[in-house]
DNA sequence: CAAACATATGAATAAGTGTTCAAATGTTCA
DNA sequence: TGAACATTTGAACACTTATTCATATGTTTG
């Protein structure tokens, strides 16, 4: 048919094989709001410190504020991000707490973010 | 040394060996910076939806409206934002623009984001 | 060239985010 | 129990960011 030969949008109604095809395979929602919530907390180079001081050790938040040069506070908001997330865990240990890697994944998508970036 | 066991930041201003090792593995501030970049791209909901449009097919900004029901507007926003980041590109087909994939690296990066995601 | 279409862009707006400061909570130990 | 320390929390603030609307740019075709 000629008709799809004529790249126009309006007058075909876009290309509705391509839409179809695009939208059969769009995973759910629900899933694609999931996954940009997981980007997004990797998204700041605080909690990307974070991630890579406890890739070396478990470590408490006073020592994690020191390592990054930061208030206390700011890196206590974000490790509560970060639990929440489900990416890192904390245990007290008397009067500290101690923050640790809870997900292996961190590790596979930090790389694969890295892969991308050192190019 | 009976010091060291003492769990307490202030009086030995912080642990220095935890503090050390991790100030030590920490990549550069700039290396930090692009991932978070990296990762803030992906932290949006329109852009993945976006990336997994383009996994299927090298489509035009028409279809790419139309498959996700957003504004032609909208989308071409977030297009030069994730051309911008060198996810995608996209050539000029007649009046159309044909945008596509430009980096495999989009197909790691998303897999291993699912993977937390998907349990 | 003018009309029609496809895309891009700029300004404006509303919603979200990271840090700071002050104060609250929780824990140890004398 | 009370003082000292470690961490958390909430409100406030400045700063981003995604979408919308209007308009501009670029391309084809009659």
């Amino acid at each position: 048919m000629a008709l799809t030969d004529v790249e126009n949008c309006e007058i075909h109604e876009v290309h509705e094989d391509n839409v179809r095809r695009v939208t059969e395979k769009m995973p759910d929602e629900d899933v694609l709001y999931d996954l940009a919530e997981v980007f997004k907390v990797f998204g700041d180079s605080t909690r990307i410190k974070i991630l890579f001081a406890l890739f070396e050790e478990d470590i408490c938040v006073c020592d994690l504020a020191e390592s990054l040069g930061m208030t206390q506070s700011a890196v206590s908001h974000q490790l509560r991000i970060l639990k929440q997330a489900r990416l890192v865990g904390g245990r007290r240990e008397g009067k500290q707490v101690i923050y640790y890697l809870m997900d292996e994944h961190v590790r596979t998508i930090i790389a694969s973010g890295l892969e991308h970036v050192l190019e």
